[in-house]
Parts: C-alpha cells; sequence; structure tokens
DNA sequence: TTGAAAGCGGTACCAA
DNA sequence: TTGGTACCGCTTTCAA
C-alpha cells in the first residue's frame, strides 16, 4: 500500500502540503494541489485511518452495543446508526452483548484500547456509574431505551407509558374488559414504563387485577409461557397486551394452541413496530419510531463528538398506534 | 489515558521491557514483570490498539458486509461471527449495504483505509473482480452465500440444491402434487440453486410447469406478490415451496388473505430456518445451520489471516428438514 | 505557500 | 535480561 511519502515524491512536494489537500487544510497552490491529486490517483493512495487517528485525535469509529441482535428491533436500530454514521463519515463496530454483563464488561475494555469517539448503548445491563465513568474518561455516550432522570447522561426512549395507555384505551374501545398484560423484565426501564401505563390505564376504570399480569422475556418464549399461564388463571381473558412484539407473537402461539380465535375471542396488541409483526394475522402494536431513534442517537453522539453543546437529560420520543388484524373485528 | 511510556516511568524500566510483558514476548525477569503489572494496574493502562496495528501489522479487525441486516438470517450470522472474532480477540465491523452496490463500493474505500485483516462478504452485488482485487491486496476474503467454482475464492454455501429436493420430496410425501415455488432474484446463487433444485425434482416426476414458478425479492413482500399471481394462475396448487423463510411469511399472509387453510388445503415449505419462522402456524422449513455457517467463515478467515494454508474452494454445509406445522395435516 | 521536524503510542531490532 | 532507538503513516506547529 502507498504512503504519503509515495505520494510526496511522486508529486514531488512534502508531506505536509499533501497532508494538507489531504484534509482541505491550510493553503495549497492550486496547481500544487492539483500535481498532488494527480499523483493520489495514480497510486490509489488511500491514508492510513490508523495512522491519521494516532496522530490527530478521532477514530472517526463509534461503537453500537446491544442485548440482543436476534430481537428484530435491534437489527432495526443498527441500520439506522448505521446509514447515519455512514453519512457523516464514521464506522460503526456492533456489539451484541447478549444480556451478558460480562461480554459487556469484556466490551468495554476492548473499545476503550481502540480509542472509539462515542459509544450508543442499547442495554440494560449496563450500571449508571459505568455510563458517568465513560464520560469521566472523555467518552461521549447516549443511552437508548434506559433513562436516568437524575443523572446527567443524555438517553433517548420511547414515551413508553403513553404508548401502553394508547395500547390498553384501543382494547377497552373493541369492547375488551378483562384485559391481561404480558409483562418484559422489571429491570428493563422500558417494561416497567409499559407495565405502570397499563396499570393506571386499568386502575383508573376500576379494571385492574394484580393476577392479570405475568411476567417474561422480551422473548417469543417468555411471551408464550406467560400466556399460558395467564390462560390458566383466566379463562375468560378477553384482551391481551404484550410487552412487546416478541412476546406477543408468542402470546399468538399460545392462544392458537389453547384454541382461542384471534381476534374474535380475544384481541392482542404488541408494542414496538418491529417489521417481523406483520406475521399471520398481523400484528397490531404500538410503533416506536426505531429508525428515528438511531439516527438521533447518531446525531446527538456526533454533537457530543465535536463538542457541540447539547443537554444531557432524557428525550422522549412517540409512538403511534398500529391496527392491524389481531384487535380488529372485521 | 496513560501511554506505554507512563508505565515505564513508573515501573522504572524501559519501554521495550513493558512491551515485552504486554505482549509475553522475549525474556522478562518475573520480579521486573510484577513490577510492570502493578504499574499497570495502578495507572488502569490498556495500550492503544491504534498505535499497535500502526507498529505492528494487523489490525485485529475484520468487517463483515451483510445485503440486508433486516433479514433475520443475517442477523443470526453476525451473531455468530461476532461471537467467534470475539474469542480471538478481534472486532467487527458491521457493514449493512441494502441490496446496494454503491454504498458497498464506499465500504470497501473504508475499509481499506482502516486496514482491516479481513473480509467476510454475504453479499451478491459484489463482482467476483472485486473479490480477486482484494485478494491481491493481501487482504483475505471469505464469501457466505456465493460461489465461484472456478475461481480461488473461499466461500461456504449450504448445499441448495439438495435442500430444495428435501422439500420438494417433503411436500410429495404429504400428498401435494401440483407444487408452485417461489424463487429468489436469479442473480442470487442461492436463489438459483434451490430453483435449480426444485425443477429438476419435479422434472424427474414429470410434475414440473414453469408457470408454477413466480419470482421475487427475498422478502415477505416478495412471497406476498409472488403467491398472489400464483394462486391466480392456478388457484387449485397445493403445495408452495418459497424461496425463503421470509417469503415463505409473505405467501403464508397471501394464503390466509386468499382463504386457504394452510396446512389443510396448501401445504407450504421455506428455507433458512431463521428463529422469525415460528409464527402461526409455524413454518416448516429447510433449515441451514446459520451459526455454523458464521463461525465456520470466521475460523476460516482466521486461518487465512494468519497464513495458514486454506484451500480456497467452496465449502458445502448440510441442511435439514425442520418438520413443523405448515405442512402437516394432523 | 511550502517544508522540516517533532510527535502520536506502540513494536522490534540491536547492543549492552 | 534489559534499554536505546529507529520506525509505522500521518498531523501539526514553526520557519523559511
Amino acid at each position: 500500500m502507498p504512503t504519503i511519502r509515495d505520494v510526496s515524491k511522486l508529486a514531488n512536494v512534502s508531506v505536509a502540503t499533501v497532508s494538507r489537500v489531504i484534509n482541505q487544510s491550510g493553503y495549497v497552490n492550486k496547481e500544487t494541489e492539483e500535481k498532488v491529486r494527480q499523483a493520489m490517483a495514480v497510486l490509489q493512495y488511500v491514508p492510513s485511518g490508523m495512522a491519521r487517528s494516532l496522530a490527530g485525535k478521532n477514530s472517526a469509529t463509534i461503537a453500537l452495543i446491544v442485548p440482543d441482535i436476534l430481537n428484530p428491533f435491534f437489527p432495526e436500530l443498527a441500520r439506522a446508526v448505521e446509514a447515519e454514521a455512514q453519512e457523516r463519515g464514521y464506522t460503526v463496530i456492533l456489539c451484541n452483548s447478549d444480556y451478558n454483563a460480562e461480554k459487556e464488561q469484556n466490551y468495554f475494555r476492548v473499545l476503550a484500547s481502540r480509542r472509539i469517539d462515542g459509544i450508543i448503548i442499547a442495554s440494560n445491563t449496563i450500571r449508571p456509574d459505568q455510563l458517568l465513568a465513560l464520560q469521566k474518561q472523555e467518552i461521549p455516550v447516549v443511552v437508548i431505551d434506559n433513562q436516568y432522570p437524575d443523572l446527567p447522561i443524555l438517553s433517548l426512549v420511547s414515551k413508553n407509558r403513553e404508548g401502553a395507555k394508547l395500547a390498553v384505551r384501543h382494547l377497552l374501545e373493541q369492547d375488551c374488559r378483562k384485559i391481561a398484560h404480558l409483562s418484559g423484565p422489571i429491570d428493563v426501564t422500558a417494561a416497567r414504563e409499559r407495565s405502570l401505563g397499563y396499570e393506571e390505564e386499568m386502575q383508573e376504570r376500576g379494571l385492574f387485577v394484580p393476577s392479570l399480569i405475568a411476567g417474561g422475556q422480551f422473548q417469543i418464549e417468555g411471551g408464550y409461557d406467560a400466556m399460558l399461564l395467564l390462560l390458566e388463571r383466566h379463562p375468560d381473558l378477553d384482551g391481551v397486551f404484550a410487552g412487546n412484539d416478541l412476546m406477543a407473537v408468542g402470546a399468538l402461539k399460545a392462544l392458537y394452541k389453547a384454541d382461542r380465535k384471534v381476534p374474535q375471542q380475544v384481541k392482542l396488541i404488541g408494542f414496538d413496530g418491529i417489521a417481523l409483526s406483520t406475521v399471520v394475522p398481523e400484528l397490531t402494536t404500538v410503533a416506536q419510531s426505531i429508525t428515528d431513534m438511531g439516527r438521533q442517537a447518531t446525531g446527538y453522539l456526533m454533537k457530543m463528538i465535536q463538542k457541540e453543546p447539547v443537554t444531557r437529560r432524557t428525550y422522549e420520543l412517540d409512538v403511534h398506534l398500529l391496527i392491524r388484524q389481531t384487535t380488529l373485528t372485521e
């Protein structure tokens, strides 16, 4: 691979000059610049990103840490982050922690050694003090799907509570009265918020019964098991609000197995709006703007990296009801 | 951030010595080593990966290029690649090309500038000459899901043709006689192979009719549209072999819309074995060992990176039938 | 407007 | 066993 020196020799100028034309910095004579560009073209020269980072300051690389790349929510997020980053000349390192705190720790070591410019974290295993530690090391961090109200941490979350209320209200409008809830892991903020939204809305109408709630992982399995449990407890339930779409799919399977017709006997609504939710029958869901979330997260991170002023607080994104087949009795 | 020099001062040794203990290379006195380790711990020293790469030779980074991160096949693949790479101390850069040749070209520039150690490519937009060019630049490449029989390119593919035959035979055993096929994009090797398998198997029994084939993208939409088309052409079809699981899901939706009962009236089988295929009803499919594929690809790549001898040819992976609900009349 | 040279944080060869 | 030091490829003063 040709180096900057090769170019400088071929163009008969100093490396400093070549560097200037590469970076469009400082004064360079038009003709000189042309000579240099010629030389670069001839040699097919591509500057070494590593050397640049070492000499300069930034690595033009950010990391995205997700807890479960198999959950379609995260590929969608990754896609948006990656697209936005690429447009700004940044490269994304994908870190999949598999909900494993140890793997996550390992990532932090690796990322530190790479002098990453910033991190987007969508993981619930992480503790706030770790985030603060990163910031003290001057590493900008944006958190997704988790919030720390009293800490100077920039985070992006959907209006989970509000979305849950939308969901419950929609079920009520469809004449459901015995509405169950499949809640996600309590240590996940989003899951808690959604459960709270459900609870508040049900309380308000005097419909709340604790045994209508069953918990599980944010996965198909978790939804399946929880649904089966609820059907046992309340064979007459007529509506289900699942903590996320994956759980809703699990619930769908359980309902199918238990011979409940969806939506005729039981109406079902999920949360997330992942593409997969267009199964048969298509899932009604509370959709998050996953792409917006990814793009915005990347945008905020870039601002922090460029030391532009950003308020480190929680930003909330709108959600909207996506009414499809599982709640409609046509 | 502390540097190797900070450590050397604190430990009262030279940077060379510190470097030796970091890399466990050369002779170092036990006690000296201990001193150095102490110093590293005190300073919380983490060597700069960039500097190491610049001075040494490799970047300990590989890239994974996928055409569509939203297709669950690829997150599964990415997960495996990432896991295997991490175990070997490598970092993975994820590149999502969205089936866009231009984006892909851009990636090549970026990756070259980063002096990536190797690339795993699961993209059909790429041309063999580009792969050869990479190899000429000493950049090891492993291709997934595409093959170049006459070129010295290491590639990993599932036994697509054989899998297709398995699928068709299974449908035949379930008494299907009018079996349609939703084929993927012809420029994707895997899609072609699967179509060929279907064709051969049908020909052999004198069941082949060209109009039983309809093509589309390897996505839900593509399957949906193709299925609708086929139903129009052959309202009496009783079996469907979809080019991949996503298309099968689309087909499921179309069949549902057309009021065909699956599996009672029409039996359906997909290809891939992605987790999502456990929708309702659960999809029978020809499963690839996606995780194996990812791990093996990474393994071969590592061998090439370490200049171990590897035969650059096409390696085929077994597939197996995963019989679930869409082909079973209980 | 251009060039010389001092780093950036390591590695590795050669002496001591 | 250890240390001195010349790079790796690029950026960035500082002078010319």
